[in-house]
Order: structure tokens, then sequence, then C-alpha cells
DNA sequence: CGGTTAATTAGCTAGTCGGTAAACTACCAC
DNA sequence: GTGGTAGTTTACCGACTAGCTAATTAACCG
């Protein structure tokens, strides 16, 4: 992948399990076993997608005791919903509402 | 990478030369060949490029005598927007300004 | 028809990704 | 110390990605 930030932040995003465990973190910091426990992967490949999701800085853990605590991390999710936002025009006025605009307008001209 | 839609839509927004041929088709439709223009790379690349952005559905294209235009299409950057938009509360009231703030209120009552 | 332009496909290399099992580190409790 | 719990690292695997060159398809022009 890119080295990029944007690339980086948005491959951390291109993975289900990555975007499920922003989204428990969403609902405050866990530990790494509390995030594996609703997947049927092993724990090697949890911590992998954390490392992942902390490179792209959309995570960052602390150290307590024995547990290393994960919590969640928005910017770079603001970065990558600014990006996005730039499109906002194009999904808003599609050219299919702009069809449909056309077709009620000539419509009305033939009453 | 995964096979969600989601995934498929991030995946290929992670990489700066699709998203620069994005922002290209914002100002309208184009050829590959155009498309392949300002990069430094092959034509096939390009069309490599190409495939996973109409995977993604985010371009359509046509088929118009030699040319086969690209256009944009929105509608996933609607959907990617969205699911970042869900955690817009994190990086509007992060800790960082909950911090600031709490130490503005117990400055104001030292005085 | 032959020649040119537009674009894709095929085949290759090198590197990354997501997963595993097994070994290892770090901390706690007895 | 021993043992248990939390988590990471290493080594490996199969699948995929990104790039290239070379060959091929498709459509136009004369």
């Amino acid at each position: 992948m890119a080295t990029d930030q944007l690339s980086i932040v948005f491959g951390a995003l291109a993975d289900p399990t990555r975007r499920a465990i922003l989204a428990r973190l969403a609902d405050g910091p866990a530990t790494v076993n509390e995030l594996a426990e609703p997947f049927a992967v092993t724990l090697p490949a949890i911590s992998k997608h954390l490392k992942v999701l902390e490179r792209a800085g959309l995570i960052s853990r602390g150290r307590e005791k024995q547990w290393r605590p994960c919590r969640l991390e928005a910017e770079p999710l603001r970065e990558a919903n600014e990006w996005t936002n730039r499109y906002r025009q194009f999904w808003e006025s599609s050219f299919d509402k702009l069809d449909a605009h056309l077709r009620t307008i000539l419509k009305g001209s033939e009453q």
C-alpha cells in the first residue's frame, strides 16, 4: 500500500474486522482480549490488526499492569470524512436526479 | 482484501493515484489516456486502477468509438462518508478539547 | 487492405496482507 | 521459584496487489 497518511488510513478501514474494532472502541477503551472476543480469529491476528490501526493513528495504546488498553483516536477519521465530503455535490445532485428534474420540466411544458 | 462492499470502497481509496483519478473525474468524464497523462506509470497500470475503481462502483465506463470514457459515480463515497460520520462526536469533542475546557474552569476557580 | 490510436490482456517479479502455530515477554499471585 | 494470564514476535503460508513489458483486441482513417 502507499505510504502517505490518507492511504494508510483508508487502508486500515478496508477491513471489516478493523472497522468492528473501531466500533467497539467507540463505547470506550478495551483490552486486546476484550477486542478479540467477538471474532473467530486468533489473538496474534488481532494484534496485527491493532498494529495497522495504530500506524494509521486510529487508536492509541496505554500500559496498565499486564494490560495494554486501546482507545479510539478519531482525528484520522475526520480527515477521511473531509476527503469524501469534497464529493458531496456529486451524490446530492446526481445525474439521476438531474434527469428526473429535466423530465419534470419537459413534462410541465407539454401541458 | 475483504469482499464486502465498504471494504472494497475503502480499499480503492487507499491509493493516491486512484484518489487523484477520482479528483480528475470530478471535473467531468475522461478517457483512459487523459487520466493516465499526469502519472509516471504505464497505461496498463492505469487500466488496473480503473478496474479497481469500477469494482468499487466509484466509476462507470461507456463506449464511444475507440474510446472508453470514465465518469465519476459518487454513491459509494456517500456511504464511506456516512460511515466516518458516525464518529464525528469523537473528533468534535476530543479529550484534548475536554482537557483544555477543564483547565480553563480550574484556572477560573483559582482567581 | 495497411497503418494508427485506444485500451486491455497475459505473463512475469517483488512486495504486502490476513491468517496460523509456536515461542517469547511481562506481569501478577502463590 | 512455579504457574497462570495478557499480549507480542517470529516464521511460515496462500492469496492478493502494484508495477513492468510484450502481445492482443478494437475501432478508426486513408
